[in-house]
DNA sequence: AGCAAAAATGTAATCGATTACATTTACATG
DNA sequence: CATGTAAATGTAATCGATTACATTTTTGCT
């Protein structure tokens, strides 16, 4: 592996030079920088990212903070994120913090050792004070959920409308035992899109049935269908089910589909998130389509204004509702 | 942000004496290794990665090639190779090639400007002549795909194994028009799954049918629906159906469901992977189950030891078959 | 040709750590 | 108390780039 001053030495020239050649200054005549270009090629020169970096005191990394990889909904956020990345010379490093503060600490750190250059976090369960004091000397963004206040700039949608959307959906198609499954409600995404459901129902002068509200753990198939296993033995079964992710849809669709009874006929079910599978479940999904795509790419744009020093404004994205087979 | 000089001078030792508490060196006298830290407490030291990484000639990270992240095949692996890779301080980036040969050498460039210690390529469509050319002089490991002869370690499953052994439990429950979903022949474990699926048939006397062979150009649900469709479509329709991958099956298994076809009445079904979803559908797929995790932390392990200079061999997995309610 | 301005190139400091080697300090022993 | 050895600490080179500033070369013009 040659190092820039081999190459110097071999074109004949000062590591200055070769440094403007390979960053592409014009302020190298074209002589020397055909001697620059043949050394380069002859001693298959690559630049050192480490020697850069240093000296710039930048790592060209991101830190994208999500709680498990394995619920869909982070796909193409991530994708949006990677593209934004990588067409400004950026790298991701995808971190799942499995609602682990300890492995959430050792993410924590790269920042602090300038491994990384900012974070873009989309875990709910992050720990707040931590990322804020972070967000003092580093950029940092969040994205889906976020903290009110905190000073952190945000890209998010708008929980409680989607989810309001949703429950009068159901409610216009003549539902009023309508079950939430919801996550905890620590998290300020659950509390939101409880909040939709509830004003939906009050609007219609539905009264609010505690019974009718679940909270799961965390987000994952097996929750949604432990909560719906709760709903069928229920004495007044519900005649609607709004769950705030289709991963916890598509659970609670398994457990219905496996009881014998028929959704919507039976049961009429929604989600959230439109990740692919929920167009694959029998019954297809009805459910909230976020622009996910979107949502990364401003949060990697965001980001990247953020670490060059520049002013960023939150934003609140729409969404959609999806109409399909399960209701 | 201080730095190791800041600290040096106010602990009133040599940066030498801060490098050694640092790193935990014992040859500090307790005295002095409380003054220095002490003075990293009060200046909030946090060491630069960028100055040790220079130092030191090495990133700490670790590459992870994969097709695209929407496949949950590549979860638990992922979460192995994590797992492992934390545990020695280094992180991973994940890189999506979608088979798009650019992107595939911008990553390849992080390996080439020392951006990144190693490569665990799980990618098919990986160029690999490109990544030979690369292991010759950076650690390189294979997983899942891999690649006869190449030098390049791998970890593996035996594929035409088990292939063959889904396709067999088929026969054994007196299927012997039975259909393959495969993805494209360029691909080994394409070429070994099919002939996993040949030998089975040849085994039990059943002659191979061309038309019962179908190739998708990619891994996805909406591939497996498409496969499926003209499955369907055939004269001689089979009975039963295998696909190289959950992905597709799911996606088969949305076409045979919404043609009101019954699963495994009119055409069983048996996918590969065993993902998460693959217990979800209705009914539930029967798989052949690859041992996953433990794939990703062997992978992770052997790239760590090419990296120390230690000679690594490849390691073949054992699978399973998991018969549930296809079938 | 002579000269000022512009263009090209070079010199050397710098980023922040690690570490071989040199030096100093502490301690035990006769 | 002198001395040898071990322990503790310091000095300074080094990793591989970037870049401010200095210097040299080229260019254009009279």
């Amino acid at each position: 592996m040659a190092n820039i001053q081999q190459v110097a030495s071999l074109a004949g020239v000062s590591v200055a030079t070769v440094s403007r050649v390979v960053n592409g200054q014009l302020t190298v005549s074209p002589k020397t920088r055909i001697k620059v270009e043949q050394a380069i090629k002859k001693l298959n020169y690559e630049p050192s990212m480490l020697g850069r970096n240093l000296r710039t005191s930048e790592s060209r990394i991101l830190l994208v903070l999500i709680p498990t990889i394995s619920n869909p909904f982070y796909l193409e956020i991530i994708r949006g994120i990677e593209d934004i990345a990588i067409s400004q010379d950026y790298n991701i490093l995808l971190c799942q913090t499995d609602s682990n503060p300890e492995r959430e600490n050792t993410y924590f750190n790269l920042v602090r050792k300038k491994m990384a250059d900012g974070i873009i976090s989309m875990d709910p369960a992050v720990n707040i004070e931590t990322l804020v004091s972070l967000s003092e000397n580093h950029a940092i963004i969040q994205c889906s959920e976020y903290t009110i206040d905190s000073g952190i700039p945000f890209v998010t949608i708008d929980n409680e409308g989607a989810s309001f959307r949703a429950v009068k959906h159901l409610i216009k198609l003549g539902h009023n035992k309508i079950a939430l499954i919801n996550t905890d409600e620590k998290y300020l995404y659950a509390r939101q899109r409880q909040m939709g459901y509830q004003k939906a129902l009050e609007e219609h002068g539905i009264s609010i049935n505690q019974d009718y509200i679940f909270h799961t753990k965390q987000i994952g198939l097996e929750y949604g269908q432990q909560a719906m296993k709760k709903i069928l033995n229920l004495e007044k079964r519900p005649t609607a089910v709004f769950a705030v992710s289709d991963l916890l849809a598509i659970g609670a669709l398994k457990e219905i589909n496996s009881l014998g009874l028929k959704v919507p006929n039976d049961i009429a079910l929604v989600g959230f998130d439109q990740i692919d599978f929920s167009n694959m479940t029998n019954p297809t999904l009805t459910t909230i389509a976020q622009p996910m795509y979107k949502m990364g790419t401003l949060a990697a744009k965001m980001l990247i204004n953020k670490i060059k020093g520049e002013k960023v404004e939150s934003i609140i994205l729409d969404h959609e509702l999806v109409i399909r087979e399960s209701t």
